[in-house]
DNA sequence: GAACGCAATAGTGTCGACACTTTCTTGACG
DNA sequence: CGTCAAGAAAGTGTCGACACTATTGCGTTC
């Protein structure tokens, strides 16, 4: 198992030009950063455990900023610590992930409300803007992009709820979820509906339509579920099943993912 | 199977007593509750400087598990972070605490109206008897218990609306605010409206109706708030005019709280 | 006397080492 | 053959040390 080591594949190892040997002083940072894409985008596997030593190694740091990472990553719900066995990365369960999908709905549609409320003409016209500029482009550009966009998108009517507890949950909840939105996004079910929510969303904001449009925001959320839970499935095919039966006769209890 | 550390020889025995140099492993874990302690009970005061080298010789622990800890207060909004300066008390402002009231109003309500569509009659009970059991010794108790008991009340709405997020959320909000709680049940405008409001709450669970119970909920919170915010500008007094002045010499300039 | 360096100090960020715990390996025993 | 225990190996938790950065204090210049 330890072959595939190669976890920091595109992390570069170290991309400061002048400064080659100096230390950094933001390691940890850094290791966040690039834990955290790992996690996103499974080349760390749910329920597995997480080698200190290793992933220190290759991101070419020592283990204390990777533990501090960590750290910060168990707080946010990433991975989890068990004492004197280490970290391991959070087990992704569906049903799980309607929990998540369903707080972000509540915190969503509640912002939505205050945004009506409380911002001013010329904020509602941020966000009518800031969608208005990349409707048009939106659906053909790469995954990352849509992604970025539209989580913007989300993150703005936060925003303009005036609360930044708000913005701060909500942003942590797209972290969670962020790889498998990505996963959604690539996969075939993914459709333009999206597209035409966003705008009818908008349109209640410029209205302040607050229950309409909380409404129109529950249900786009709850249609990405249903999507998202196929991309899930495929995805974790993907994960496990291309390897080789042979992990499969790990003793190690393995948890349902 | 520890035998195997008596190879060689012996190394020095500890001159001090047995327990007190073992290490504990779990330095970390107690490292968080202590800090947290430190900062619920305003023992380190908001916006302060956190000297690492200063809390590890008071906890008696190195550097390394007081930042682990730090870290993860971070994360949770108990200190923040600044790149080489270190980390620094929650800056408490009134308008934050405020913020975080509305961001627990909105994920109690959502919790009642899901606990409403979905727990079953047992279930709902269990939140009657909860409530029952303790309402007439409610508040003839320490406030710390009443703080423990009102938390559980929460909580337990939290658990049965089946979304384990929302109670993780929740119980994160609480921590936050529980030392501002916590004076307020010590302060005189405390009064027994809470009792009332709670048994009313309860009621509207068996009925499952959710609209009024999330009314009274709201309304719930929203009464508490404004009592909290003159609970928090005397407590904020008592931290910041102490009795005698020998403090002022400090030039430190002190950020509006 | 105020602004500006510039050395001295204090404090954070990271490292390598080592103690302790868990996990794996090996070989004796039934 | 399977079980189990002792030792080896791997891995985490914590420490003390040092590099680097921010801050403070002091002397110099205009």
């Amino acid at each position: 198992m330890t072959e595939q080591a190669e976890t920091g594949a595109d992390s570069e190892p170290s991309l400061t030009s002048d400064a080659e040997t100096r230390r950094s002083a933001d390691s940890s940072e850094r290791a966040y950063n690039t834990i955290r894409k790992l996690l996103v985008e499974f080349k760390l596997k749910p329920g597995e455990r997480i080698n200190e030593v290793q992933l220190s190694r290759s991101l070419g740091v020592s283990r204390t900023p990777i533990r501090e990472a960590l750290n910060r990553l168990a707080s946010e719900g990433f991975v989890s610590l068990t004492p004197n066995r280490g970290f391991f990365v959070r087990s992704l369960s569906t049903e799980g992930l309607l929990d998540l999908y369903e707080l972000r709905s509540i915190i969503e549609c509640a912002a939505f409300k205050l945004m009506c409320e409380r911002a001013d003409d010329s904020e509602i016209d941020r966000l009518r803007q800031y969608w208005e500029a990349i409707v048009d482009v939106y659906p053909n550009q790469p995954p990352d992009i849509i992604l970025a966009e539209d989580e913007g998108f989300h993150l703005l009517i936060a925003e303009l709820s005036g609360n930044p507890e708000i913005v701060g949950q909500l942003a942590s909840i797209n972290a969670r979820i962020r790889f498998i939105r990505r996963i959604q996004i690539e996969h075939p079910s993914h459709d333009r509906a999206q597209i035409t929510s966003h705008s009818a969303i908008v349109d209640a904001a410029v209205k302040r339509d607050a229950e309409n449009g909380a409404k129109l925001l529950r249900e786009h959320i709850e249609m990405t579920v249903s999507a998202t839970q196929q991309a899930l499935k495929d995805a974790l095919l993907r994960v496990f099943a291309p390897d080789n039966g042979a992990e499969l006769k790990r003793r190690r209890r393995t948890r349902d993912v």
